[in-house]
RNA sequence: GGGCGCAUAGCUCAGUUGGUUAGAGCACCUCCCUUACAAGGAGGGGGUCAGGGGUUCGAGUCCCUUUGCGCCCACCA
């Protein structure tokens, strides 16, 4: 068993102490430093003995095909300011960085950037090279395996980009640590966890009415669905009753005419009651359909009268359930209609001119024939409406049937549901509403949650189905790979007592042909980092993690799966509290995206910046809050950057103290109120509010560096002889060792640099300040009083038009008797400050502290 | 339609359990080239705390309500 030793002992990095720089600058701090860490591993993870010695953070994988904004930037950099801070408290912190470099993103970049497409019925080719200037619009077919080996190689370049990003941005992740999502750890892993949910009846296969997006030709989740505007038309069409008038319908898609199973009407809508129970006759293919009542049709909606079709949308899917109607379905899998006839038309002459037509085509030719038989009232009225959509995709989602596996999420099981509703509310949430979200979702679930993608680029399923003798597959029997040999890839690889002679003949095998999706194995990512059943130690020391930080979006994604997959495997919540942060919006405030063409690429504001400042924004965005981009904000992050080089400056060009201790009383109440800032600073982190800590810290040194530096300056750099001088350079070498300490986390660069001027070691591996480090009995009072007193001499000079420098001939402070005893303690700093050089007056008196001046 | 959040200076935001005259930074105005810092420093102006009602000795803060904005979800008849 390893067992280290806590930092106080651990090898001292080699960081030499330089000296104080003639002008320092913030330019190459990053790539100075950054080398500097890398190489002494001061981020690395050291094996505690215990688990309270730990602090784990389930770090977003970012999808390598995509590229990073500065949305992205803030967040991880909130992370960072938790990993630094909770370092410098003593926490082994346990900080991974993961690429999901797998799924359907990275196949499109690969398709766009090399200009190929994978096409399965291909053969391997030895020594294949993409085309040398990729044809967009005739991508090259090649094998499944090549296919996959371009994922490989594309996805090596982009991680490698990303990596340089993280490190130049400062985040103290520990690269030892990192892992892809489409590694072979991480494919065993979601085989195995599936293994356990398959076995457990937790994932399951069906065939059943899929949300189908014909572009990538895959099922896609619940999760994944996004509402767009959409252009439609009301197209009101009859269906006729054996005798009588028509019945119009209003439909948006008259194409489907020939999948109509029933018409349907609320069952109190007394327009219909005579209706319930007869038939009529679908225009032009004279189909006969019930006309049926359900509690899901809206009165006031269209005709009030809808037409099922398998499947227009999500509730003709409830409607064909709950009312058992026939399957019709007449979209294929490429979102064409059937080239077939299909075989239920009573009058199936005029099919033809729908048959292997697009939706769009199809409607175009429906309107036609449904003018011509008279069954179109009017002219379709054009209509706004929503349509769901892939997130990634470009058309509307169609409904298809097929078979699927699906891992259950409470979508259709209320005690499940209510379970991982518990779980949201263990865990505890920053910021706390953010938690209404997650059980906003899990409420809204209609469905399982389907993992299965009809693609090539990911996790496959460790299984295979058991041909009969006609060859047909047998799906209720799945034949599951053995966990001893994961990952497996049933494409290759053949079931336990099966040769590959008996692959897809008789008798023999088939593989399961799908690929999960990338949520299947990001959902993953505590038991991925954390060596779930592969490292059993490091599995004790991080999980359950402390801290799951992600921004608002994937709440429902990321966040819910991971509460799934725990739940189910480990029975607890993979992390103790989430950690959410907003989004960069651009200045109108609306959301970044490319489509808009308002990103802000993070290389460039780092480059012009600097780290630090862009670090410094980051952190005044508070959890959970977005904050509009504003290029002047990181300006002022620079200035402070540039302040504590130029303060720490001067303060390391004062003499060295020959005597130990500060006594002075304007050193000692200085000292008192950094005292509080740690306090307050410390609480703040402790509560996760990054923001709050940093504020503090920020106004306290600029009050430092305005007041109390002028006010010691002439006492510090005067003759050691001199009263108080020992006291001054004492308390101020302290107040700079803790300022830099509290700004660690914040500006990890400039904090670094100035520690090297004077100290031994990384600052950010020094321990956290303590109140307890700064002595005690000082009177915070004094130095509001003192400054107010500044304020005062200032004021006058500044209204005179003189110099700051300009000589005094005579001050007098009239106010309260503390605060004039409180004075008279700095008076020969006052006098040093102000340059009075002339008498002095102190007179009692009600109200604020006055101060009048009479310049020479 | 359901949920959540926000509304404080021209802009971005603080404002702890209610407690004197509401704060900071940016921007603006005036001044100062001061040996840590001109990508600086000093001083200053600027707010009916979205509107209305209520609780209270006292409300930016608590309750009700109206309006506006943002995000999430639902919505293909």
């Amino acid at each position: 068993m390893i067992t280290e030793p806590d930092e106080s002992t651990m090898p001292a990095p080699a960081l030499a102490a330089g000296a104080v720089p003639e002008r320092p600058v913030l330019e190459g701090l990053e790539a100075k430093w950054t080398a500097r860490w890398r190489a002494d591993g001061i981020y690395t993870f050291v094996r505690p003995e215990s688990r309270e010695q730990v602090f784990s953070i389930d770090t977003p994988p970012p999808t390598v095909s995509g590229s990073l904004h500065v949305g992205h930037v803030f967040s991880y950099t909130h992370t960072d300011l938790i990993a630094r801070y909770q370092r410098m408290q003593g926490k082994h912190v346990f900080y991974p960085m993961g690429w999901d470099d797998n799924g359907l993103p990275t196949e499109r970049r690969v398709q766009n950037f090399y200009g190929v497409r994978c096409d399965t019925a291909l053969p391997y080719a030895e020594d294949y090279a993409a085309p040398a200037k990729p044809d967009p619009k005739r991508q090259e077919p090649i094998s499944r395996r090549n296919f996959i080996e371009l994922c490989h190689e594309l996805t090596a370049v982009d991680e490698q980009a990303f990596e340089d990003l993280w490190r130049t941005l400062g985040l103290s992740v520990d690269w030892d640590q990192l892992y892809t999502t489409i590694s072979d750890e991480s494919q065993a892993v979601a085989q195995k966890a599936f293994l356990h949910n398959h076995a457990r009846g937790e994932a399951y296969l069906s065939e059943a009415p899929t949300l189908w997006d014909i572009t990538f030709q895959t099922a896609v989740a619940q999760a994944e669905l996004e509402a767009r505007d959409y252009p439609g038309a009301y197209h009101r069409v009859a269906f006729h009753p054996p005798a009588g008038e028509p019945i119009y319908i209003e439909t948006t898609r008259p194409e489907l005419i020939p999948a109509v199973c029933a018409l349907i009407a609320h069952p109190d809508d007394e327009r219909y009651q005579a209706l319930f129970g007869t038939t009529v006759t679908s225009p032009i293919f004279g189909v006969e359909i019930p006309v049926l009542a359900h509690p899901a049709a809206e009165p006031d909606k269209g005709a009030g009268i809808a037409m099922c079709c398998t499947f227009g949308d999500l509730t003709d899917v409830i409607w064909w359930r709950e009312l058992r109607l026939p399957t019709r379905t007449v979209i294929g899998r490429d979102g064409r209609l059937h080239a077939e006839t299909p075989a239920w038309l009573t009058n199936a002459e005029h099919y033809a001119e729908l048959a292997g037509k697009t939706t769009f085509s199809a409607r175009q030719a429906m309107v036609d024939l449904l003018r011509a038989a008279g069954d179109l009232d009017g002219e379709p009225k054009p209509t706004q409406r929503m349509a769901n959509f892939y997130e990634k995709g470009d058309k509307p989602l169609e409904i298809v049937s097929t078979r699927q596996w699906y891992i259950r999420n409470g979508g259709r099981d209320e005690d499940l549901k209510a379970a991982l509703l518990a779980r949201g509310d263990e865990l505890a949430w920053v910021p706390d509403h953010m938690r209404h979200r997650y059980s906003n979702w899990v409420n809204g679930l209609n469905g399982d949650w389907l993992i299965s993608r009809q693609r090539f680029f990911g996790v496959p399923f460790p299984v295979w189905y058991a041909l009969d003798a006609e060859g047909e597959p047998d799906y209720t029997n799945p034949i599951t790979a053995a966990e001893a040999t994961l990952p497996v890839d049933p494409a290759t690889d053949v079931p336990p007592g099966f040769t590959e002679a008996q692959r897809g003949v008789p008798g023999g095998f088939v593989g399961d042909p799908d690929v999960m999706d990338t949520w299947a194995t990001s959902s993953l990512t505590p038991q991925i980092a954390c060596g779930w059943e592969r490292d059993e130690e490091l599995w004790q020391l991080t999980f359950p993690m402390d801290i799951a930080p992600q921004a608002h979006d994937i709440i429902r994604t990321w966040l819910f799966s991971r509460v799934v997959r725990a739940h189910f495997e480990h029975d607890e919540l993979p992390w103790k509290r989430a950690t959410i942060s907003g989004f960069v919006v651009d200045p109108d405030r609306k959301k970044m995206s490319k489509s808009k063409g308002n990103v802000v690429v993070p290389t460039d504001i780092l480059q012009r910046f600097g780290s630090d400042a862009v670090r410094w924004r980051a952190a005044m965005a508070r959890p959970g809050m977005d904050s509009p981009f504003d290029e002047t904000q990181m300006k002022v992050g620079r200035r402070l950057a540039m302040k504590i080089l130029n303060a720490s400056k001067f303060i390391l060009g004062t003499p060295e103290a020959a005597s130990v201790g500060a006594t002075e009383p304007v050193d000692l109440a200085m000292l008192a109120g950094l005292a509080e800032v740690v306090e307050t600073a410390t609480s703040a982190f402790d509560d996760f509010d990054y923001s709050g800590a940093l504020e503090a810290a920020e106004k306290f040194f600029w009050q430092f560096c305005d007041d109390y530096l002028e006010l010691v300056k002439e006492r510090a750099y005067g003759a050691d002889a001199q009263a108080g001088a020992d006291s001054a350079r004492t308390a101020l070498r302290l107040a700079l060792d803790v300022q830099l300490r509290l700004f660690a986390p914040f500006l990890p660069f400039v904090t670094e640099e100035v520690w090297s001027w004077w100290r031994p070691g990384s600052v950010h591996i020094a321990a956290w300040p303590k109140a307890a480090e700064l002595p005690a009995g000082g009177e915070s009072a004094l130095i509001a009083d003192v400054a107010a007193a500044l304020i005062g001499i200032r004021s006058a000079k500044s209204n005179a038009k003189v110099s700051m420098k300009a000589e005094v001939a005579s001050a007098e402070f009239a106010g309260p008797a503390e605060v004039l005893q409180r004075l008279r303690r700095s008076e020969s700093d006052l006098r040093a400050v102000g340059r009075i050089t002339g008498p002095l007056g102190f007179r009692p008196a009600e109200g604020p502290l006055l101060v009048s001046v009479d310049l020479i």
